[in-house]
DNA sequence: TGAAGATATTTTAAGCTTAAAATATCTTCG
DNA sequence: CGAAGATATTTTAAGCTTAAAATATCTTCA
């Protein structure tokens, strides 16, 4: 009797598979191409340019934790980046002075400077990556990724916080 | 006269930044939530998981070279892949009899199962990532997606072979 | 033939990433 | 107060990834 209520699990499967191999080179591509450009013409990597990015958004600088948040990435990984930006001056930390486990990170002024150089030629080397999709299509693809990213969280909510 | 043509640069590229990063965040859920499965689930690396896929499809095996084209990684990634997976018994290596810098590879009967066994369970974890979205709008996302790679590939197509 | 260049792969060095364990500090509540 | 638990961060071990250099083999052509 319910055997039949959703029978279709593993028979298009394939299809959504070749729809996730195909998001995800899209995004591989282009997160390689802008990973090279940074390197080649900055000297920069992704991970230390989005961090800086955090910070520029955040002029009372951010603790690790929210770093990390913002990032998407684990706590172990953002402390690798900013011993690496703090040794080449580009950011500051100091132990917060109302909770002494937090560390508060601000962008040095040369690491202000850096990061404005670099984020202007980023913005458009991305225009420059999407400029074959219309604005509509663009639109479009906002919405879809959405509604995918809404799909995705139904599935994940469930996870140690 | 000229300067009148191309003014938007800049201007807007804040809503292309948007659109990648949002596009970036929702390729690097599902990323992360597949890995996490597939590590807990069946103690195996989504790097490994995609090697013995490009295997399976090709009951002759492959060369290091199209396996690595194919996943979309460096040369020298795909080698430190491949010793694990050898290690572990699921792949197998022999110098190609005709040229001998070719190493062919191909996946051990072991192999073979362990990957039909994943496989099958990854399926349908996709299809269930993705089932927030409607078929139309599946289609309609794969279409825009192909769209951009085309819109990437025209600035990068230009690079070292 | 044999040198020069091309091709396939591995090695190396540096950095990124995760998960889990460890450390340090803070908060709660008996 | 002080122990138990919570929170913020770092450390550790293992593995992934890249770019560049090194190695090995093959191809071309003078």
């Amino acid at each position: 009797m319910t055997a039949d209520l959703k029978p279709r699990q593993g028979a298009s499967a394939a299809a959504e598979v070749r729809l996730w191999l195909r998001l995800l080179a899209c995004t591989n591509e282009i997160e390689g191409e802008l990973r090279r450009r940074l390197r080649q013409t900055f000297d920069v990597t992704l991970p230390r340019f989005d961090f800086m990015a955090q910070l520029d958004r955040a002029p009372d600088g951010l603790t690790m934790g929210q770093i990390s948040r913002s990032m998407m990435v684990t706590n172990g990984n953002v402390t690798g980046i900013a011993e690496r930006l703090a040794a080449e001056g580009l950011i500051e930390r100091h132990s917060s002075p109302g909770d002494k486990r937090m560390v508060r990170v601000t962008l040095t002024e040369a690491g202000r400077r850096a990061f404005a150089g670099i984020a202007a030629v980023h913005h458009d080397w991305v225009a420059d990556l999407f400029d074959g999709l219309s604005e509509q299509e663009r639109d479009q693809l906002a919405d879809l990724l959405a509604r995918l990213k809404t799909s995705v969280a139904k599935h994940t909510e469930d996870r140690p916080a």
